[in-house]
Parts: structure tokens; sequence; C-alpha cells
DNA sequence: GAGGGCCAGGTA
DNA sequence: ACCTGGCCCTCG
């Protein structure tokens, strides 16, 4: 029902874009103005179709439409839909995409000639166009912005290789065809052959512990394929491309589908999104970026480990994979899988709202998977050995560590450093939050009163709602506990260690000590004999609105790296949701309670937000220009804990809030887009920066 | 963002 | 009579 019947409606919204400026006297346009003569002689527009729709590569929101040129007929058969063309706009060269060839346009004046293509290559497909638009749209960002997302660079010289039949001829499949690994979960086959069938099935799934999620998802793909289409399929980082690699290859054979990920350099990177393109490649795996590509006749989109953070994309208008892929297999009418261990409020979001289906196993079934968790408080006694001690181990844990030692790998999850600065009960750790808004509470120096880093309000009077205790303490992460520390509490165990900036790929089965923090835990070949999560309550402790979610999200990736009935031990308070929730491996749970708490207090997903970036009067000024929905809600300004940058204006600025109940969030976004539009038509507006469901609510 | 028109006010 | 700066609008 979403299939694009072309012609105008191909951009949905425009022809409800407003009006530009807020006084405008719309005046026709002027024959006046004898057109200099044009030194280019006497060109001529093709015969059929001579006008071509183009999104110029401006991204000023107040410039965020088409614009229509004549095509010369010279250029008439280069000009094809999609292809990147340099037109004069304002009178400079700029770069453009042709949306479309139409007979007449509706501009009233004079058209100019499109200047040059650059290539024939359509490389803006109408369902990349049109999904291009709606995310525009709900970011409140610009069509050219969305656009440099989605469309790579080109790469001349790869442009004009000759297209290779992809991959060696096709290995055989080793795949089953059977609903394999997703036998066990209930609805598992009857999603497998809603794929088969050609359907459209949306699932939010919960991984079992321990099982090889690639496979589960890599079976999902090649039905889809045999149902003749394409699949797309989005990880977090360039490790479970790999793996996901692996797996699809297994599936269904060499030359079907590619992966895509950043390292790959520019001209690999656009050879195999040409192949894409182009249709020779069915099926692609990637990280965040190939959200956008351009599968041909996309039957389904897989995103896996939905919380992870690195799917928020970090360029304007910052759109967020899940919204994406899931406004994308909407469109494209499309099945969609949104899969990981444990469950975001996001992803539930989406089951209550009857968007997707909840798929997951029984809980017989969960338990046969599940890892023992135990979890030991920060009073817990420590280690009577001391330098398990020195490494402030938990005895439970050391004790756990040391005799599963004798199976095989232990994980140790440490918390990475350099967390914001935030403030806690000092008796019970419970983070410290605004009486008036929930805001996480923090110190700007040590004398002053705690204030509201949300609406800015100063607590003088905080008192702890837990406990009833009136200190605070500063949340900082010292934590860094060494491998050498843990060497020592476990002499003559090889220890290894897995961080940011050298990340173990594999481990085999051998007995070792592998210190990781959160998402850089490599895989152990059979599985883990055990894991030792530590200082949960830094992970807890975040002033942030999803540190409980994302603290369970990372400790259950964890966890589910351990044989089933292993032993894992958490550090953390018995008594708090994420800690229970690991106990019990309940994460749908937990996200449905947490969910329904964020009803309550009005945060999301259940409402939407955006933020403001900018200096206070900037900050002013748009407020004062948007016409913000009913119910909306301004929190702050407050100031920004700036990040030094050297060189960098040092103008302090200041972020506020704007809430809206869900069903506002569209017309929020309107409404800032069109605000950030009237101060950009102003030269000396200073921009604001605009962000809508910032992952960062700190 | 760049270029241009228009107006006000100052300068020669 | 002419220049300058600020303001605002268009840009196909």
């Amino acid at each position: 029902m979403t299939k694009d019947g072309g012609g105008t409606d191909l951009i949905p919204g425009l022809d409800e874009l407003p009006p530009t400026s807020p006084g405008k006297a719309e005046k026709p346009g002027k024959g006046g103005k004898p057109g200099k003569a044009r030194k280019k002689g006497a060109r001529r527009p093709a015969e059929a179709l001579p006008v071509a729709r183009i999104a110029v590569d401006m991204s000023l929101p107040h410039l965020d439409r088409p614009f229509d040129y004549l095509v010369p007929a010279e250029l008439d058969a280069k000009t094809v839909p999609g292809c990147r063309v340099r037109v004069r706009f304002a009178g400079q060269l700029v770069d453009g995409f042709v949306l479309e060839r139409v007979a007449e346009s509706e501009h009233e004046g004079k058209l100019l000639f499109l200047e040059r293509v650059t290539s024939s290559e359509a490389v803006l497909t109408p369902e990349v166009a049109a999904l291009i638009r709606e995310v525009a749209d709900r970011y409140a960002g610009t069509f050219a912005d969305v656009l440099r997302l989605a469309v790579p660079p080109r790469h001349a010289r790869v442009e004009a290789e000759p297209v290779v039949a992809s991959g060696d001829a096709g290995g055989e499949p080793s795949g089953t065809g059977g609903s394999g690994a997703w036998s066990d979960y209930p609805a598992g086959p009857s999603f497998l052959s809603a794929l088969a069938d050609g359907r459209a099935p949306r699932a939010v799934w919960t991984a079992l512990p321990g099982l090889d999620w690639t496979a589960a998802v890599a079976q999902a793909v090649a039905v889809t394929h045999r149902s003749g289409r394409g699949a797309l399929v989005v990880v977090a980082d360039g490790r479970d491309v790999a793996r996901m690699d692996t797996a699809l290859k297994a599936e269904l054979g060499e030359g079907v589908h590619v992966a895509l990920t950043a390292e790959l350099g520019p001209a690999e990177r656009y050879r195999r999104w040409l192949a894409v393109l182009r249709g020779t490649a069915r099926a692609v795996v990637g990280t965040r970026a190939a959200m956008f590509a351009p599968v041909a006749d996309l039957g389904l989109a897989v995103l896996w480990d939905d919380g992870d953070d690195v799917h928020a994309e970090p360029h304007a208008p910052y759109p967020h994979a899940r919204d994406v892929l899931a406004l994308r297999a909407h469109r494209a009418n499309a099945g969609a899988l949104i899969g990981g261990f444990t469950r975001t409020t996001d992803a539930t979001q989406l089951v209550e709202s009857g968007w997707a289906h909840s798929l997951t196993a029984d809980r017989e079934r969960v338990r046969t998977a599940m890892p023992r968790v135990r979890y030991v408080g920060e009073d817990a006694q420590l280690a009577r050995d001391a330098a398990a001690r020195s490494a402030r181990l938990p005895n439970v844990a050391f004790e756990a560590a040391r005799q599963a030692l004798g199976e095989g790998p232990v994980l140790v999850q440490v918390p990475r450093r350099g967390y914001v600065p935030a403030i806690a009960c000092g008796r019970c750790r419970t983070p410290a939050q605004c009486a008036a808004c929930q805001g996480p509470l923090s110190l700007s120096s040590s004398h002053a009163a705690p204030y509201c880093r949300w609406c800015g309000r100063i607590a003088g009077d905080w008192r702890c709602p837990e406990c009833g205790f009136v200190h605070v303490r500063a949340v900082v992460v010292g934590a860094k506990r060494t491998a050498e520390e843990l060497g020592r509490a476990f002499p003559g165990v090889p220890v290894r260690t897995s961080g940011r900036d050298s990340i173990l790929e594999r481990l085999g089965p051998e007995r070792a000590l592998v210190v990781s923090t959160p998402g850089a835990e490599p895989p152990a070949e059979g599985g883990y004999s055990a894991a030792l999560l530590l200082d949960g309550w830094v992970l807890l402790g975040r002033p942030d609105l999803r540190a409980g979610e994302e603290t369970l999200r990372r400790w259950m990736n964890a966890a589910s790296l351990v044989r089933p009935q292993g032993p894992v031990v958490v550090a953390a308070e018995g008594s708090l949701p994420p800690v229970q929730a690991l106990v019990r491996w309940d994460p749908v749970t937990y996200a449905e309670r947490e969910l329904a708490e964020r009803k309550e207090v009005g945060f999301p997903p259940a409402a939407r937000m955006a933020s403001l970036t900018a200096t206070p009067a900037a900050i002013r000024e748009l407020l004062a220009d948007a016409r913000l929905p009913d119910g909306a809600e301004v929190l702050g300004p407050v100031p920004v804990p700036s990040a030094p940058v050297p060189g960098a204006d040092v103008q302090e600025k200041e972020r506020a809030l704007i809430r809206v109940p869900r069903a506002a969030g569209h017309a929020l976004a309107r409404a800032l887009k069109e605000a950030q539009g009237v101060r950009s038509a102003r030269k000396t507006a200073e921009t604001v920066r605009v962000q809508i469901d910032p992952l960062e609510l700190i």
C-alpha cells in the first residue's frame, strides 16, 4: 500500500511546506527584467519531459524544497531520475540530484538550464528519496543533510569499472532452510513463514542467551531472499558485521550479499554500495550508515541490539537507526526485526503501539539457556584473599571465578571511566533527581547546592527519596580495575584485556581471565565458564534517564556469552530493578515497567523531546519564532557542560528541552524546522542545534 | 549562504 | 549626486 505511484507524490509532504517568510506577499514571477543574453548560445530544452526537479545540495532550512531546471536537449539522455547534476543556484554552481523528470514546472518564473550531468548513475532511488524526506521531517532536518548520510560520495573510477558478476558464481549455501534457530521461539516459525510468503511481519525479538543470533538473522534473510526480496541488516560495529557476514555466507553462499562498513575505504565502500544499487547484491549487512542502503525490493529490515548508542547518527539531523529502519520497513511494506538479548523501552513502545509483535521464548526455554546470576551489594564481604581484596573483589565473585577458571575462560566486565560527574545519595547511592522534573542533579562546584541539569532548579533541600539521607556524594568513575590487579589475585592465569582501543576478537576454550569494558567482550569458543560484572553501581548511578535499561543491556550482553547455567556474579544491590531483571533474565517485564514509569513522568519514549543547543539569546529567539504544538513544555535552558574545544569560540552554550506528547512529535519537528527556516533566512542568525529525541538527556 | 534591491542617513 | 550600511527577500 505504500508503493510509490511515481509522479508528483514522489516526495510526500512537499506541498504542505509553508511559505518560508512570515510576512510573505506571493509575488508572481516577473517576466520584466530582460534576461541577460545567455552566453551559451541557443540552448533548447529536451523534447520530452524537459523539466527536472532537483534536490539541490543546500542544507538551509528555508531552501529545503526541490527546484526546477530545464534539461538541455543535448543532456536529455544523460539526465535520468536519481542522477547527480551540477546546477547554477543563486549564481553559484552547486551539486544536486534529479528527483524526477516532468513535463512542466509549477514555477512561474523563468527556469535555468541545468549546467551538467555529473554522472548518469541513478544513485538516488525513489524509495530512498522518499525515505530521506520522511526522515528529514521527522528530525526537523533538511533533505540535503539526510541525503549526505544516505548517498556516499561518488568515486568516478569505481563507477566506471565493468560490472563484475558479483562473487564467485555462488558457493553452495549450507543453510538448512528449516526454521532451525527460530523453533526456540513459539512465534518464530510463523515469523519466518510470513517472510517466505512475501508478507511483512514486524517483530521485536528478545534473543535467547548463549545462542548464535547471527545464524537466526541469516536464516530470516535467506527466507526473505527466497521470497524474491532483498534484506538489510544493521548491527552496532565492525565485529558484528564480520560475524553476520560469515553467517550470511553460510546461508546464502557467495555473491548474494555485501558487507558495508566504514573501514573499507571510499573506493571499496562505493563499489559494494553500487553492487547494492545495481541489484547485484540482494542483501546487505552493515553498520549505521547502511540503514539507507538502496536495497532493491526490500523485504526485511533487521536491527540488532537496538539499545546500543552507536545506532544514533552523530551528524545532523541525528536520526536513529531504529526509527529509520522502522519508517523504511513501513514505507516499503517490508518485514522488520528489532532484536537483542535485552529489550529497550523504545522497542517496547513499538510493541505496545501495536506496530510490532513481541518475539520471545517460553520461560522454560529461557531457564535452560540463561546463566545463574547472583548479586553482591557493595557492602558485601570483600575477599579474604589479600590480592583479591586489593582488587576490591567481593568474596563471592572471587570464589566463583576461582572455581570457574578450572573449566575455561572467565569474563570480567568493568565500566569505562570518564562519565559525566553526577551526584547520588551518599548512603544508598540512589541517583539524585530534581523534585520538579525528575532531571538529574549535578554540582557545579563543591560548595554550591545541587542544580537540575534539565530545568536548572536549585535543589538546596535535597533529601534521598529512598532512605531519607540528606548528603550527596559525587559519582565519579575512578574504578579502572587494571588487568594487573586481577592478575595478582589469580596468579598463574593468563589475563587478557579487551577495550575500546584494542578489542579482542575471539577467544579459545582454554582458561583465561578476560577483562573487558562493556561492548568489547570477545565471544569465547564454547562460552565463558563464568562472568563477573563489577562496579554495577557506577553504571546504574549514571545521571541518565536510560541508565537502568542501558546497564541491564550491558550486563545481559556480557552474560549471554556465558554457558547455559554458568555462574554470573553482578556487583550491585539486589533490590534494584535492573539487578532483579538480570537475575530472573526477564528484560521484557523490566522494559514494560520502565516504559510505564516514563509515561507517568512524561519522558521518552513515552513522550517526544527536542533539545535546543546554542547561546541563550539564540535559544530565546528560536523559541519566540516557533509555533510549538499544544501541550509543549519547555525545560530550561540550563548551561551545557561544555567540552572545551581548543580554538573554538568560547561562547557559553546552553540547552533547552521541549517535551510534547508523542502524538505531537511531528508537529514539534515541523514547528522547529519552520522556526529554523525563519532564522536561516535572516543572515545574522547564529545557528541553533536542534535534536529530536536526543539519546543523552543528561 | 550569496547577491540584489531598497531605504535611510551621512558625505562631497 | 553619490556612497554606505542595514534589512529583507529571492534563489528554479
